[in-house]
DNA sequence: GCTTGACATTGACGCAACGTAAACCTTTAC
DNA sequence: GTAAAGGTTTACGTTGCGTCAATGTCAAGC
């Protein structure tokens, strides 16, 4: 009573290049070969397939598991060895974790990275047409000219600040606040403050900012996805787009 | 000014070996190569393998290594979508990890090995010597004598409580739990309960164990690493021979 | 000028566990 | 009879280098 590679291999959950490779390798002989070369399993076989399954699954390699199937090695002690270096693995993720966290706030900090793709957002030549198209031609101006007027530890400062409101829209949006709400008006004044206060920005250093200006970056946050993506997506940005209007309507 | 391959490795803390495989695939190539084929790095060069070997460790691959470098990809993205799967692959490792442990589990809880290492612990003499010495001749008579006389099945279904309880105990160890506190002495209790209504043992039968015997079993948690694994180390053990000893000076 | 030792070069194999053709034969179904 | 389905073996691709192997080059000492 047998079966062909085909069916064991469906019957097991894998592929008959696995039983094929598991046969070459020694982990799993078929119970039969036919005259034609065809291979054929018992019941025995799908056992220990299914044993060898298991065993894959628990991440152990292929001499692992030979050697625990064939007895070789005491099966606990083959196990909690594994257990041990599958901690270790862990660990060792947990601490890439750690620093690719801190990597990237670092960048969103302001350490350069992050500075030089919002330079291309706003300083290269490479977006103006369609920032122009979007926003005007004097939009994009003003934009580009407040922001090639910065310097670099300033732009840095400006996209930490950024981040720093950026949280907030966040939390915000996610506690499903209505965006011409309380708290997002009073985020919304936040923004506009900050803004105003910065010079060379339209409006900036009267402490409030261009009308026109305040809500067409509200419209490049949504529209822009690198921006949006500070904002927890497009979903977050039409939140402050939303909020930053109804701000510029009645205060601006 | 340039240096030999030799020395830039070591500078950067790598191989030669790997700054040629790097120049192989395109990701750093020499700022010059001699006339006898020697390959030469500049201090632009050095730079760049400094960020290649930072974007490496923190587990990215040379494609990913090559694409942000070569600002062909958003830098935060695609720091962002690696931090993805290396939770991914975290996900992946705590389950493999919980599917290895409840393996082990069920192993000691029947099916033999662990009870053949419990086995080691109390039926071979080759501990003897050092547990009459430790917990005195009767103690170990009477260890040896109720687990001598339980079936195999009752001593896989002693592990197996064994184990259940054990769990419990950790978790209180690790939440800071006073042993003399309330969650502790509730603990001893359904340990003291558990261990008293194993016929054959010290006060076995009677619904509580024998105060010595409990006090006893509570020092050899300690005492025996096998024990002590199981509750968590030598630290966890300590804590379920506190929260026993002040439970039987109490109630037994 | 020669030897020696350290350092360089370019291949090319090895690893883990199969996936994925390629080229070709068998069995089954219509 | 022929085509579809399934079988076979052979062998390359994958990831990031480690590790020979065979050989050329350079600075230093005799």
């Amino acid at each position: 009573m047998d079966w062909s590679i085909q069916h064991i291999a469906r019957l097991a959950g894998t592929t008959s290049r696995t039983l094929r490779h598991y046969g070459d390798v020694g982990l799993l002989q078929p119970s039969r070969i036919g005259g034609n070369g065809y291979r054929y399993y018992d019941e025995h076989a799908l056992a220990r397939l299914q044993r060898i399954l298991m065993l894959r699954d628990l991440g152990l390699g292929i001499p692992a598991i030979a050697g625990v199937l064939d007895g070789q090695r005491d099966n606990a002690e083959a196990l909690l060895g594994h257990l041990h270096w599958l901690r270790e693995e862990k660990n060792r993720l947990d601490r890439q974790i750690a620093s690719v966290e801190t990597t990237i706030l670092k960048m969103e900090g302001g350490e350069q990275l992050m500075a030089e793709e919002m330079l291309d957002g706003f300083d290269n030549t490479q977006y103006k047409d369609e920032v122009e198209e979007r926003w005007g031609k004097q939009a994009y101006a003003d934009g580009n000219r407040w922001w090639a007027a910065m310097t670099a530890g300033e732009k840095d400062e400006w996209m930490l600040r950024q981040k720093q409101l950026a949280s907030d829209w966040i939390a915000a949006a996610a506690a499903g606040e209505d965006p011409t709400g309380q708290v997002a008006q009073a985020l919304a004044k936040r923004h506009a403050n900050w803004l105003g206060s910065i010079p060379g920005t339209p409006g900036g250093g009267t402490g409030t900012p261009a009308k026109a200006y305040f809500v067409g970056l509200g419209e490049m946050y949504v529209a822009d996805d690198r921006f949006a993506a500070n904002y927890g997506g497009t979903d977050g940005a039409a939140f402050v787009r939303d909020a930053m209007k109804a701000y510029a309507e009645k205060y601006l």
